[in-house]
RNA sequence: GGGGCGUUAGCUCAGUUGGUUAGAGCGCUUGCUCGACACGCAAGAGGUCGCAGGUUCGACUCCUGCACGCCCCA
């Protein structure tokens, strides 16, 4: 066995061992390959994206789970893809556009698109080679494209049958409109913002003009709305107006008359209890629009400026015109106040423009039916969200979710299977174009989300039955933040069951989002961005992945520091030198059969009970999906256990001069190492792998530990009496380091140590051991302890331990020692004879319990009595 | 306004069914080159578990109210 170099440099092992995993096709499956199915489909990122921690978590926890099903022995597959992110993706090109002077109407719509593909196939898609960096195992000979042909034949097909099923329809409805991209979105697709605005009220006159009559007083937030006013609405129960309903008012600035309506949605408490109706430009205006059969008009254009209903303010602009019908109220002695108010605003998510609300003919899904399926399918438990909590908000959003406008004045993106008749305004809605005199295809392309909430199907190939989608489909588990719940899961689970009539996963995996070290969202304008590609560059992949999973606890967002991620190298470098040490001494013994129970020594069936609990500990927090327990656990018993502990014991044999017992130890230590290696591997491969190769000799490609058969936990080896008596020198081990550390004697210098403890038969076999360990001279254990002036006790949990003084030790700082651990064990009696002098704990708690507390007041003041006797002694011996 | 989550050491977080001396990482203090590792080893300081009640022999843990913070929806 080589010696490995004295630092762990990730950099250097790398890249070459994605490409011989990849090399050797470790990534990729085939459908009829052995095993129990598995997969997961990434959620496609969108082409223009680049990897950001949000990315790396989602993906790291992604090849976590994949690699150990992988090592499970199913036949597991992860399938990598991007999404053609219509607005972001054409918003990039139309920029590069810009910078040249031009618009993509200069180029038209076909050579525009040319243009976009070009930009995708020299520049998008860059974060799939960043998922590379991180280790991601995906099967790269299965990449699939949101907006590639399969993909656009599962789009066309799920469009034309749910129009014939009557749930696409096209119609006139309030939309959101973003006047800067100039097309329709989503209701999701707007965040709402608090913004500090005005509220102008203002009197409209009656249309029977009697001259004495003021009019009516109304509020609003958007005065130039209006201009397409057709209605005011007062509460029915409003007292104070019931005698006004079905009256008429004047607009003083078009030439119309409108009626007084009374309905339940106004609410009487706000402004002046009398609301104007603007049905084409709010969604609550455009409910009553309905309810009263209102006419709705339009007011603006594209732009959001004011087309002809404007009247004389056609041309300007939303925001202008709100200044100017202002001040024209008030010239014409309408406006009544006007004072500061604060409201939410909906902004475009991808525009930042303020959205619109506008009447528009658009393409709807309905999405009742669809939805209800949705809802059946969470509450029967087909799908399972982890954690479970997150199942009731979404089902809450489900029964609330209206039709989804899935219509775009975009270019880039599938374009929607309609046709339009010139002359009649008919419409036909085809899989095959209509290639006859006088029709024309619909000028929208859908919604980005229509494609990708068929992903965990379209990419097995549906609507094809393949071999894929039969040995795949549903998939396993979905990850996601549960940010994007309700944008795209909600509609994979709808469209999935409606046309393949099952689950497309069968859990929902949601994680937080990534924050920095203070739990602030991390943002540019913020400055604590944290680049996961510069974390790997820095510290490794395996030390970036570490660093995300131990700081994500089920259901909570993920602070990140990058000094955690420096915290993780080093642990990186920990393991990498516990195999260091290791396959310098091993002397040509591998993992293989451990030796015969009764070969092993104390601290073999130590570790080897811990490693069988830590074991079961990791494989049912991978089951639940709780990385930061994984994490923690593997790297507390690497850390604390195998290299503080079990290192340090296994000197003896090994430096030692009996070479059977030293095999022994070389065996059980290579077998430990092999097994926690594999633990270790899904969230660390590459160090792991590295590791391996070295301890076994494995040559990699397809005998590399990333495709190593999970070990099993060996209940045998399960051994609390050897836990218990490893705890007993551990504790006397820490005791005599605690004594030299608070007499400052040197940690080489070894003494002699005189144990009287009730665990003598142990600590007499293992006197040699515990020497190595506290680094003794000689170590003898005897009945009773004499106590003779000039030596010093060390109080441990099972006894006590006498050591020569020799003149090395500053009595007075020992007894200050000694009156400290005098305080401690006080404190202990007199809070456990505070509960045992408590009548009902005594009579109601169970009696192990109380006889727990017995046996530790018992404890107690046998150490005091010992201790204050030392303390007697060493105040006599100074005079 | 409706719903959800949170409040534990200087910072970020664990704490599984009520009984532990309330833990970890980072930071801080002290000592240490003893044949894996200074990306290290050993020891140590640091917490009225947000506040007020209640249930219980016993509450960080269960219940009620309040305060503060964050998220989603309207």
């Amino acid at each position: 066995m080589t010696e490995l170099p004295k630092a762990y440099e990730p950099a250097a092992v790398e890249p070459d061992l994605y490409e011989d995993w990849r090399a050797a096709g470790l990534f990729h499956a085939e459908p009829d390959d052995e095993g129990e199915p598995f997969s997961i489909v990434i959620p496609p990122p969108n082409v223009t994206g680049s990897l950001h921690v949000g990315h790396a978590l989602d993906n790291t926890i992604q090849d976590v789970i994949i690699r150990r099903e992988r090592m499970l022995g199913k036949n597991a597959v992860w399938i990598p893809g991007m999404d053609h992110a219509g607005i972001a993706t054409q918003m990039v090109v139309e920029k590069q556009l810009a910078a040249e002077g031009l618009t993509r109407h200069d180029l038209g719509r076909d050579a525009f698109l040319e243009r976009v593909w070009a930009w995708k196939e020299t520049s998008g898609g860059t974060i799939l080679n960043q998922l590379r960096v991180l280790g991601c195992s995906l099967d790269w000979e299965r990449e699939a494209f949101t907006f590639d042909e399969p993909r656009n034949v599962a789009v066309t097909k799920v469009f034309v049958e749910l129009y014939e099923q009557g749930l696409i329809y096209r119609g006139a409805r309030l939309i959101n409109w973003d006047p800067v991209l100039h097309t329709a979105l989503s209701d999701i697709e707007v965040e709402h913002e608090e913004v500090t605005g005005e509220l102008v009220h203002f009197r409209y006159p009656f249309a029977d003009a009697d001259a004495e009559s003021p009019g009516i007083v109304v509020a609003t937030t958007r005065a130039e709305t209006m201009l397409g006013d057709t209605a005011i609405a007062v509460h029915p129960d409003d007292e104070r107006y019931a005698h006004l309903v079905g009256r008429h008012v004047r607009h003083p600035f078009l030439d119309r008359t409108f009626p007084i309506v009374a309905d339940d949605y106004v609410d009487p408490t706000f402004g002046s209890g009398a609301v104007k109706i603007t049905p084409a430009h709010d969604p609550n205006d455009y409910e009553i629009g309905r309810r009263h059969d209102l006419t709705m008009i339009d007011i603006m254009d594209d732009d959001a400026i004011l087309n002809h209903e404007g009247g004389r303010f056609a041309g300007l602009g939303r925001f202008d015109a709100r200044v100017a019908v202002k001040e024209a109220l008030d010239e014409a002695g309408l406006l009544v106040k006007v004072e500061p108010h604060v409201h939410q605003v909906g902004h475009s998510s991808r525009s930042a423009a303020v959205i619109e609300p506008r009447l528009s003919d658009q393409w709807f899904v309905e999405v009742r039916p669809l939805a209800d399926k949705a809802i059946a399918a969470v509450q029967a438990g087909d799908v399972r969200f982890v954690p479970e909590r997150m199942a009731k908000p979404f089902v809450e959003w489900l029964e609330n979710l209206h039709d989804w406008c899935i219509s775009r004045q975009l270019w880039w993106g599938q374009r929607i299977p309609a046709w339009h008749h010139e002359q009649t305004g008919e419409i036909r809605v085809s899989a095959e174009p209509i290639d006859e005199p006088g029709w024309v295809q619909d000028p929208d392309v859908l919604d980005t989300w229509f494609s990708s909430q068929l992903w965990p199907f379209s990419v097995f190939g549906w609507p094809e039955q393949t071999p894929e989608l039969a040995r795949w489909y549903p998939t396993s588990t979905l990850v996601t933040g549960y940010d994007i719940n309700t944008f795209w899961v909600s509609r994979m689970l709808m469209i999935g069951l409606w046309f393949t009539g099952e689950v497309p996963f069968a859990v929902v995996h949601n994680h937080g989002l990534v924050r920095d070290e203070y739990g602030k969202k991390m943002s540019k304008s913020f400055g604590n961005v944290i680049d996961p590609l510069d974390l790997v560059d820095k510290y490794g992949a395996d030390a970036t992945r570490f660093a995300l999973l131990r700081s994500a606890s089920p259901g909570t967002d993920v602070p990140l520091a990058e000094e955690w991620v420096e915290g993780e190298r080093k642990f990186t470098n920990k393991l990498w030198n516990v195999v260091g040490f290791a396959l310098s001494n091993l002397d040509g013994v591998g993992p293989g059969d451990l030796p015969a129970a009764d070969e092993l020594s104390l601290d073999d069936r130590w570790i080897l009970s811990r490693l069988q609990e830590v074991h079961l500990e990791t494989d049912a927090a991978y089951a639940r999906y709780d990385w930061a327990v994984v994490a923690r656990s593997l790297r507390s018993f690497v850390w604390d256990e195998l290299a503080d502990w079990y290192l340090e014991a296994v000197k003896l044999r090994v430096y030692g001069d009996d070479p059977a017992a030293a095999t022994v130890a070389r065996k059980v230590l290579a077998s430990v190492i092999d097994h926690v290696l594999h633990l270790l591997h899904p969230v660390m491969p590459f160090v792991t792998e590295t590791l391996w190769r070295a301890l076994t000799g494995a040559p990699g490609g397809r005998g590399s530990l990333m495709v190593a058969p999970w070990p099993s936990a060996q209940a045998v080896l399960a051994d609390p009496e050897s836990v218990r008596g490893f705890g007993v020198i551990q504790d006397l081990v820490t005791e005599v380091n605690r004594f030299r550390s608070q007499n400052a004697i040197k940690p080489s210098a070894r003494f002699p140590l005189t144990i009287s403890s009730t665990e003598g038969a142990l600590l007499r076999a293992q006197a040699d051991l515990i020497a190595s360990l506290a680094t003794l001279s000689d170590v003898v254990v005897v009945d009773d302890l004499d106590d003779r002036p000039g030596t010093s006790t060390i109080v441990f949990g099972a006894g006590r331990a006498q050591v020569e003084l020799a003149g090395l030790i500053d009595v007075d700082a020992e007894v200050a020692r000694l009156e400290k651990e005098r305080l401690r064990a006080q404190d202990d009696l007199e809070r456990v004879e505070g509960k045992l002098a408590n009548a009902g704990f005594v009579e109601r708690a169970p009696a192990e319990v109380v006889q727990r507390e017995r046996d530790k007041r018992d404890e107690s003041a046998r150490v005091l009595v010992q201790l204050g006797e030392r303390i007697d002694a060493l105040v006599n011996l100074r005079g």
